[in-house]
DNA sequence: CTGAAAGCGCTTACAG
DNA sequence: CTGAAAGCGCTTACAG
């Protein structure tokens, strides 16, 4: 087992001091030529690679991206964290990822651990036990740190910081109108309790469709859910007592769990009741019938959260001026609604 | 803005040394008590936390465990990476997650941007191209300068280290059997190409157990498809080509677009075809009907292979013994098979 | 053109 | 009981 090179080697090996080692690596007009190429022959035929860990502290800089998310076996988060690798590589970043599992503590825990030198900057997704307490302090103290924080998805107006959301109201809002627009008239909406950010907004915007299509607000036909596992016995329920010719869900567990119970009772999607869900997921793509849904473009939301976060690490004189980006959602209409007649 | 705090200026402050600091943090019986407990006091109330970059550096280890996946969109692999960070969390070691995007280059750009001083230990999948060209020259490396590798999932005989592995072989024959049990007389597989190793071996499953049940291997029921987005088209060619009953997937993808293809052509599952996969993903929990799958246990291998490496990472004396853990997978039964009667 | 020195933030063997 | 010194691996302003 051969320890990695350091500089120190190379320069016993060569006779030089470490310092003009490093200087010739660096290809540093300061050392000459026939040293420099001496030098960097050698370390290169050695495969000479400087310690991350001595540059960071030196720099100050780790050149390394936190990101927290609440959890990882759910695809919408795996695809931002795949568009914030993506910009990271490109700008010469490494993206760490840790999980808070939907746990105020492991969020605090993950944050101060990634907080104390090992990154130089968080992109996160706020735990849903953090948005039912409010209680945000360790966010806040990364920001008195100087540490940047892009928040993404499930934010908090409370913390003065750069975000991405997508505009929730707004993609319901179309959604419902397109089922409305394909003739349905009574339409659910499977929610999440209003404490999650975005499925408050969500279920704004259902409100705000259906209000301003002339329709009444039948409270019935809505349900809020604790727990996504949970799920299916409220679904059932709302099948077993309410009347209606389409579901919005707000998220893709909700959506497909809703075409199933329909499928269990012998409906026809679309024709019985047509199905949207709020979701980038895979889920919809590979159901049968294919799910129309509201796209998330999480890959999107993660580049953009990487290059605010970035520009901002890299940007010479601090402003403090903080921008909060929507992106746009879209619709993807597939198979489980009717066509626009 | 203020900086992050420091033993120097902790030091300044008390008007001690930095050595002194030190110790009484640690709580060093060294140093009076009466100076410890002030000095811890002080770094109490201003939230002293020491810099881990300094840590790393003076200790040569950093407690990270680096994990690289081909893709983080592949709910497999995330159940890994879950299942790595609860026993590294619990061991006191952070996760760093990078992908290979399934990219030969990417795969070793990012292990030796870890190997640089960031992490102490690998767990890693291969990507599938790495398989393809079966150029392990990277891997050898990284094991030379001393830094332990698990590999996972997809391993390469030639590398000496720990690996952990699930029994594809078996857990297909198990399967296969299965459905022959559920009266299923031609089988039909959707494979992969044969260098992903996972997909060989499993495809070795299957014909073992067709042969031992006393039936012959047909060919032309057996397909093997080259990337993993372009399966619709050969499915259905089998579909529209050639006769059987069953269905059997090794991986979900595959699996889950074979039902569809059966449902578009009106077939019943599991009457007209019997449809399984290995797998241990979401489609096959929410495809309707549910699917029957071989289970691959991701989580369970994530935490075996966190356990191994760290391990490695602890024990005294190296030993240069390495072990290969091979988790059992488990038959989950659910709508796509028939009851065995 | 080369190298000694100081420093990034920490620890620890050693001297006093 | 406290602190100066050396060191982890690197860089850079400065002296020669």
């Amino acid at each position: 087992m051969r320890r990695k090179l350091t500089l120190k080697q190379i320069a016993k090996e060569m006779d030089v001091s470490i310092a003009t080692v490093s200087k010739a690596l660096r290809d540093s007009s300061d050392i000459g030529l026939e040293t420099r190429e001496k030098i960097q022959a050698f370390a290169k035929l050695y495969n000479y690679k400087p310690n991350n860990i001595a540059l960071s502290l030196k720099n100050r800089k780790t050149k390394n991206i936190g990101v927290i998310i609440p959890e990882i076996v759910h695809h919408f988060f795996t695809t931002v964290v795949s568009g914030v690798e993506r910009v990271a590589n490109k700008r010469g970043y490494n993206v760490i990822v840790c999980l808070s599992d939907e746990s105020f503590d492991k969020e605090v825990i993950n944050m101060e651990m990634l907080a104390s030198g090992s990154i130089d900057g968080f992109i996160m997704s706020l735990s849903k036990e953090t948005q039912a307490k409010k209680d945000f302090h360790h966010l806040k103290e990364a920001i008195n740190q100087g540490m940047p924080l892009v928040l993404f998805d499930r934010v908090a107006e409370e913390i003065y910081c750069d975000k991405v959301v997508i505009d929730d109201a707004q993609g319901t809002y179309r959604a419902v109108n397109h089922l409305i627009d394909t003739g349905c008239k009574r339409i659910a909406l499977i929610t999440t309790v209003d404490y999650v950010s975005v499925g408050k907004l969500r279920t704004q915007g259902y409100l705000n469709a259906i209000e301003d299509a002339g329709f009444e607000i039948d409270e019935n036909l809505i349900i809020k859910i604790e727990d996504t596992e949970d799920c299916e016995e409220p679904i059932r329920n709302l099948f077993e007592t309410q009347e209606f010719d389409a579901i919005f869900g707000v998220n893709e567990t909700f959506a497909v769990s809703a075409m199933r119970e329909a499928q269990v009772r012998g409906l026809k999607i679309p024709e019985d009741v047509s199905v949207i869900g709020f979701t980038d997921g895979i889920l919809s793509k590979y159901s049968y019938p294919r799910m129309s849904t509201i796209n998330q473009h999480g890959v999107e939301m993660g580049e953009k959260a990487a290059e605010m976060l970035i520009d901002k690490l890299e940007e010479v004189e601090e402003d403090e001026y903080y921008r909060t980006e929507v992106v746009k959602s879209s619709l993807t209409i597939r198979e489980s609604t009717k066509k626009i007649s």
